[in-house]
DNA sequence: ACCTGAACACCGTTCAAGT
DNA sequence: ACCTGAACACCGTTCAAGT
């Protein structure tokens, strides 16, 4: 709560200190009210760094991309490493900040890290062999692929941890109690459901994507779209 | 504005009124001060229908899910088109209310038209040949992938609404504008960006998905969960 | 792209009271 | 799972004023 000099608050500060708050008390915690007392400042001075909220938002989903490609290794040569490298950093850096991750991961960010993360898969398309608009297409099958699946499991996460401690009931607690009559299959596989793992499904859509950019490349990729 | 009735209210009206009101003037406008006028009725009328917010929000999610179980042919006896079906129908019936579905494609419903859809998906995993383990881990690679893509084209759509009146600027039209120098890739394709239709990726990657269930299913599906 | 404090126009939710 | 109106404890954002 220590006062602090004027001219010493900055963009990157509120958005770390932004994630801190919203990670440890709920999204809920994120308002501009809070936020001045855990930066030191009255609530009204995060505007002069932020035109609104959503701009404070998106620079925190710009801060976890960045986080993401920190991670990405930028000079491996298979165009199929390099895009496993990319989905892995991101889906990692995301899951890691679940709460601010379930707020931002869909958003079109629109800010440097964003087109970087682009360029990275359109270069990696084309290296496989695609071009024009097979490379347009095929790129977005893939980010959206990470990127949905990212987004999802963020928001997996977060309600999660806000549901389990509203009412203490996991997911799978609430599927295995279902009437065997009404739902016969659910009720044959409900002892498996708990311990499927959202990693290994995040790999296996992934290189099923990755599996048919690689075929349509090796066909020529100028002759279909998808 | 007419007043009504007392007990002429249901959670069946505030569910439809509720999604006409959000998609009408934006999710912002999804309050129980505006919804109260739009009902007739005072705006804490709706707490004696639904515990809070939240609850209202799951119903809605429940009617967008009752809406697509409502377009599959449940008697198909391919599993794998009664999937395409089932997937083919919740994505419309959530894009067809893009600001709602945006607020709840991501939560886990825990309602009787969820409970159904987890069932229809675990049989038709079933009928692929996969058992145990093997289906409640492709079942949930299925549901995930219809969901996941489900809310983010919601979202997509959603945000698209809202930033394009707010100011004038398609997803497209920001690209093309990137400099040639730092972004090579992503100038190369830029034209191609905005043509891209995500109906067709959305079922290449269900489609890349559902050959996945197939494979494992004709191999035999207790061998390997994923 | 400075920071503050008061003010404005909103929220969700609770609760006593009225049918 | 009745409905209302006042009240409470919050929000984001604007704006005049202070450094």
């Amino acid at each position: 709560m220590a006062k602090r000099e004027r001219g010493t608050l900055s963009r990157a500060e509120i958005v770390r200190v932004a994630m801190e708050v919203a990670e440890a008390e709920g999204s809920d915690a994120l308002t501009f009210r809070r936020l001045g007392p855990a930066l030191g400042v009255a609530p009204t001075a995060v505007l002069r760094h932020f035109r609104d909220k959503d701009e404070l938002l998106l620079a925190i989903g710009a801060q976890l991309l960045e986080n993401a490609l920190a991670e990405v290794d930028h000079d491996e040569p298979s165009w199929r490493e390099r895009i496993m490298s990319l989905s892995r950093a991101t889906r990692r850096a995301f899951v890691a900040h679940p709460r601010v991750a379930a707020l931002v991961a869909t958003r079109t960010l629109r800010q440097e890290a964003e087109f970087r993360t682009v360029e990275l898969i359109i270069g990696a398309m084309e290296q496989a062999g695609l071009n024009g608009r097979a490379a347009a297409s095929m790129y977005r099958v893939v980010a959206d692929t990470v990127l949905a699946w990212t987004a999802f499991e963020a928001n997996v996460h977060a309600v999660g941890l806000d549901v389990m401690r509203q009412d203490g009931l996991a997911w799978d607690r609430e599927y295995v109690v279902l009437p065997a009559d009404r739902y016969p299959h659910i009720r044959g596989v409900a002892e498996h459901l708990s311990e499927v793992d959202r990693e290994d499904q995040f790999e296996l859509a992934l290189e099923l994507v990755l599996d048919a950019v690689e075929a349509r490349g090796n066909a020529g990729g100028q002759a279909r779209a998808i």
